[in-house]
Order: structure tokens, then sequence, then C-alpha cells
DNA sequence: CATGAATGAGATTTCATTCAT
DNA sequence: AATGAATGAAATCTCATTCAT
């Protein structure tokens, strides 16, 4: 297992060991991503990696692991001053493309843990799920949401949020250039974000949407869209 | 570029590096996919192989346009009996679960993609949004979906779809042991598909469902998941 | 041993694949002239190189048999008509560097046929000193040239004809670019060659040198060497 | 290219490369020259090569470089006692011969590189022709040797040096057989030396040639050559 | 704590040669 | 006579990991 330092100067190696590592994976790959590479990006000795973390695979984990403690974090905090349900989906997830513009190690790097460390990828899937299980449960509890397998609801979204932020975040940034200058989008265009989120509010209002109910929000027929 | 094989012997060759090159990468991930295994897997000699192929990344791209094709067949397919709009999207995700569980093949290597060959990623999703927005964009001038950005519910669809598929195909015959005799699950379990339609209809139904219009739906509140 | 054909295509067959060797030898060296390129140059089948060679060694060793027997040949047409010995041997240079700008296989076969086959290459200097000999032996019975072992002569001159040719033929070729339309040189510049020629002149000349420095040596005619 | 050790540990199997590079060039030439043969050569690990040198023909230019430093070296400390012009010639093939007797790798390495590395090669002789034509324009100035363009004296005088030894150093190992105890040839012979060094001499001498034959020619002080 | 030299298993790729057609 | 598909030994090179300093 991955070893714990035991003065400040290890507290800070082990720490400039782990960003390097984040960095690595994410424009790299994990497989191309050199033990080397990531010593020399951290700017210490490749022997003294092996006094942090036992193997490649193990700061792959623990990277995994912290990427996702930070964008589940990050998706929570956004969603704190939410008034409605359909905004705490909402915020949650421009946090979540928001953490996906920041951090393409998350992407990327979950991506590729489906050979290297199943149970990371996993664990990481599943952690958001519980998360959003424990919101949808509650706002079923009060009413905002109508009665469905919060779990059902909760890998509906999550797709929904891994498609897009590849789609609108991560593509767009390739789009314009790796080394270009131009600003790299840390948002899906609210257009789009809009019809998603309509589809979303319908899929989890809680009454059958009576007639004439909502009478003039979501006729917005006329949307454009990228 | 690959070789076209000019007899047909050759042509036999060509097809079953192909076959085993799919078994291989989904087995083993495109990294520990050598050569080797899948000439080896292929029963034919390691030279060979270089007199189709260039590399592993060009059978790896023509692996990934294949399974591209067949799975957008499949749901095409699936989906031409289909009375209703959401009867449609029921018929292509469960076409796109069995051909999951058949090759699961698709799902990791198109995963895998993303550093191995972005272009072949791309295309892989681009085509099936390609196919979804026509389908929608006939649905909506048949009245059948609400007016709304066909290609957003394209990408939600997708989205849902691989989370899916890759919950309760995959992981459900990992859980159920690599080399157990056990049976694979070839769908998503009834009652929780049941869900994802009523979250989909809900999200495309094109009038806000008048009140009582579907009275005795949703009300499975007893539902039970995995 | 190498096959003789016994029909008239057979002939052509064979006598294309000897053009092809030699052409692909000079511009790839023998280590980068594999069978492909050789039959391919040649516009035939990759199987029928061996109806007619045992290998690749095989056809080096003719092809540098036959150049060998040019360049012989082509020196001794050259010298025909000269006069004097020292434009016997002006002669034959020039026939030697001619023969190299056509040929450039030549110089570099031989230099190559080091460790590829040694006795091919031996032969060929060893053929070449033989000619010397020849000449040089009945130029000194004829008093043209001084009394000295005629093989050290042969040896002598066949050393400064290589390098010339390498150093004024060969590089001057490359120098001038490789795909350049300029036209190649095929001769060493004349102010060069008289310079050389004069040097060799002195070296043979019968008349003894002036000072009786050492008047008696040089007279050794009974000199043997392995 | 080639890295620089920082410790001695690291200068040491560097060097002791170099020294097994050198061996195994000589012995099976610069194609069957793998680098797994270098390193077991050395006794060292395959992967460690890789520390010190890219690739099998950086680890080859730096051994011809070496080589080139060597037999220069080699061949103007013999001269430097010598009294006439004619003693530093013959003392510096002697130094050659000698050198090439105990390097063989010199000749065939050298001879080889011109697919290899014409760069390296190129560098080669025309480091040798420099040392020469500093010789020879000072022993011109002082009268030692006759006006000509000591550039060609010195292609000359290069060319016979190689073949020389090719012919009496090399060969004559090769004869007495590789694995022979026989005594390998360190020196051309005498009777060969004495009359190539009168060769030499004659062509070299101050002294005008036999009574008015060819009265001017020869003494074009002011050729230029490319 | 920190370092970087050393290692060798394993991956990709080439190509002379064989052989069935 | 001619062909080209098939083969596998062998070569180059990478990199995770160990260990002496």
């Amino acid at each position: 297992m991955s070893t714990q330092p035991r003065t400040a100067r290890g507290t800070r190696t082990r720490a400039r060991l782990l960003a390097a590592a984040e960095k690595v994976f994410a424009s790299a790959g994990y497989h191309d991503a050199s033990i080397v590479k990531i010593t020399e990006e951290a700017g210490i000795g490749l022997g003294t990696f092996y006094l942090y973390f036992a193997g490649k695979q193990e700061i792959f984990d623990e990277v995994v692991g912290d990427l996702n403690a930070r964008v589940r974090h990050a998706m929570t905090e956004a969603a704190r001053t939410a008034a409605t349900r359909i905004d705490v989906e909402r915020a949650g997830f421009q946090a979540f493309f928001r953490f996906t513009a920041e951090h393409p190690a998350l992407y990327r790097i979950i991506r590729q843990a489906e050979f290297v460390s199943p149970a990371a990828q996993r664990r990481h899937y599943e952690n958001i799920v519980r998360s959003y299980v424990q919101g949808l449960s509650a706002a079923q509890d009060a009413g905002e949401v109508r009665p469905m397998d919060p779990e059902v609801a909760a890998w509906a979204l999550m797709g929904m949020g891994e498609l897009f932020g590849m789609r609108y975040i991560l593509w767009e940034a390739e789009d314009l250039g790796g080394d270009a200058a131009s600003p790299k989008p840390t948002d899906v265009p609210d257009e789009v974000l809009d019809e998603l989120m309509e589809f979303i509010r319908r899929g989890l209002a809680p009454a059958p949407p009576a007639a004439g109910s909502r009478p003039v929000e979501g006729q917005r027929e006329d949307s454009k869209h990228a």
C-alpha cells in the first residue's frame, strides 16, 4: 500500500507526486504516463517515487479517488444554494462541467480505468450514484420528484452528464486547438444546457404535468442550438 | 493503410484477424492486446498480421468502425417494427444492450479509444447521434416528440444507454465471475428498463401530458432494483 | 547455386533480376535491399526470385562479378589506344571514374562486401590487380616503367583510384543533391587528374631520380609477395 | 543525442560499451552487431545501453570518431622523430598499419559506414586528409616536397594506405585462420613497404624528373579544387 | 529522505525463405 | 514458369521496478 510520509518534507514530496501524476495521466493517458514522466514533472528523483507509492497502479487509484472526492464536493457545494430540485440538478451539472474543464484528467482517467483499475472506476461511479440517490430520495420525500427508483434516475443523470461533458467540454477544447491561446470552454452552452435541463425536469417532475398546469415554461420551441 | 487481400485465402485470413482482434481487445484492452495475442487467437503466424494491417492502431480503428456499423444496424433493425416512439426507443436500447452483452468489445474499446484513436472514438459517437437525430426529427414532425433540439436529446439518450450498459450488462457479467459457466445477462432488468423508459417518455413527450391522460402509470412506487 | 533458365522468357526474367539487384544494392546497400524491393523493381513476383537464385547473397555475388568484369573491360578498352604508359594509366583511371559515375553500385557494393561476401570482394580486387600486373610487367619489359614489384604498384594505383573515385565522383554527386536535376560529375576534374597522373608518372618513371642519394635501391626485381 | 553519465560508475559503464561496440563492430560488421551482442560483450544489461546511447547508429558514430582520433594521433606521434619527409611518411604508414592490425574495427567500420553513417565516414577521411595536407604543405615550404596540390597528394597517400592495410594486414590475418593461435601480422612486409615508399618518394621528390621529358607540367602551384 | 544507474521482460516490426496454387 | 500468402526468428527499443549509494 502507499506509504505515508513522516516528515513535512515528505508530505510535500508526496503531494507533488500526486499533482504531477494527475497532470501526466490527463495528458498522456495511463499507459504512456511513465513513472519517469511523473517524477520529472514533479521535479524529484525517480527512485523517490517508490518511497511513497508501491507502483503505477497505486498512484493511479489514489488520483482517481482524489478526483472523485473533489468532483463530488464541487457538485454538492454548487447545489447547496439551489432553491428547486431542478436548480439543484442544473447547479450540479454546471459544477461537473466546470470541473471537467479544469481537470480533464477526471474524464480521461476514469474512462481508461476500465482495464487499469476496474475497482477504482466502479468506486467512482458508485460514489456519485450514492450522492445522487441521497439527494433524489430526499427530493422524493419532499414531493419534488416523482416516485421512481432513485438509482435509475441517478445512472441516467450521470450518463447524460458524462456524454455532455465529453461532447461540449472536451471536444470543444480540442477543436480549439491544443496550443491555441483561445479560451477553453468551461461550460456547456446555455441553450444546450436549457434543453437538457428541461428534458430532465420533465423526466423527474412529480405530477403528471397536467394540461396547462405549467403553461408558460418549457415551450421554448424556438430555441437555437450549436 | 490496411491492405486488402487478393485471394480468397487472404480474405479469410484478414477476417480471422479482425474477429480475433475484437475478442482480444475486449478482454485485454488496447494496451495489453499484443499482436502476438491477436495472431495466436486467430491461429495464424505473427508476420502474417503485417500483410493486412500496418499496426495495432490500424486494426483497432477498423474494429471500431465495424462494431459501430453493426451496433447501429442492430438498433435500427430492432426499432423497425416498433409502433410508438417510446417503443422505438425501448427496442433500440434493448438491441444496444444485447449487442453490448454479445460484444463487450464495443464498450471497452470505445472507452479506451480516447487516447488510442480519438478520431475513431468521435466518429463512433457522432455516427450514433446522427442516427438518433434522424429518427427524432421525423418523430417531431409526426408530433410524437415535443419540439426540442434533437441533437441534445440524442446525446442524452446515448449517455443513458452507455452507462446502463456498463452498469447492468458489463458489471453484472463480471460479478457472475469471469470463468463461471453462469449465463451472462443479455438484458437490463425489466423493472429498471421500465423506469428508464418512463423517464425518457416523459422527457420527450410532446404535450404536457394532460392530467389523468395516463392514469395508471408512474405509480409503480414499489419497484425493486438490484 | 544459381539456376540457369531454360527458356527465353526465363532468360529475360533472370537478367531483369540482376539489373534490378544492381540498382537496389546501389541505392539501398546490401542489408536494406530486400528481395521484395528487388523483385518489385524487376516487376516480377517475389517467389520467382528463388527460381533463379538461391538467395540474397548469391545474387549479390553475381552482381559483384558482373560489375567487376565490366569495369575491367571498360578500363582495358579505354587503354587500348593509349600511346605511352602514362597515357594508359590516365585512360584507365578515366574509364574507372566514368564507370563509377554510371554504376555507383560498384563502389557501394564492393565496400559493403567486406562482411557480406568477403570472397567476392577479394576476387574483385585481385582481378583488377591481375590486370594491372600484366600491363605493368609488359611495360617494364618495354622499359617504360622502372623495375619494381608490379603487384605493389598495382595495389598503389588501385588504392588511389578507389579514393579519388569516392572523393571526386561519389561525394560530388551527393553534394549536388540527390534530387537536383543538376548533371552528376562523370570525371575527376582535369587539374586534379593531372596532378595525380604526374605523381604516378614520377613514381613509375624508369629514369633514376636525380641525387644519388639512394642509388642502388629499387632494383629488387626478384621480390616476391604472398 | 548520446547522454553523458553523471557518476563514476556510469562513466565506466559507458566506456565499456564503447569498447565492446568497437570489438563487435569489427568482428561482425554493423548490421550483425546487435545491441544485445554489444551489451553481452560489455557484460551489462541490455536496457543500460539506452541510458547512454540513443541507438546503434549513435554508438557507431562515436566509435568511428574515437578510432579516427586515435589513428591520427598514432600517425602523428610516430612521425614526430622522423628526419626526412619520406621517413615521416614511412613512419606514418607503419603506425597506420599497426593500428589497423590492433584495431581491425577501423577498417571494417569505415568501409561499412557508406550506408550507415555517410557523414561519419566522410568526416573520417577528411580529418586524415587535413592532417596530411598540413604536413605536406610544411614540407613543400621546406623544399622537401615538390610543388603540387597537397590535397591530391593526401588522397593519393591515403588511398594507398587503405588498400595496403587491407591487403597486407587484414587479409593476411584472415589467411592465418581466425582462431589459429598464430601471430597476426602487424606490419606490411619490409620489402613491400620499401617498394611502396620508393614509389611515394619519387612521386613527391622535389627534384625535376628526367631530362625535358615533360618539362613544364606539374608545376601548377596555383591549382584550386572544390 | 533522496537519488539515478541498472535491469530484462515484453512489445512492435522486418524480411529471407518456403510452398501451395 | 510464375506467384504471393504465410511464417517466425531476430532485432530494436521502452519502462516499471530494484537497489546501492
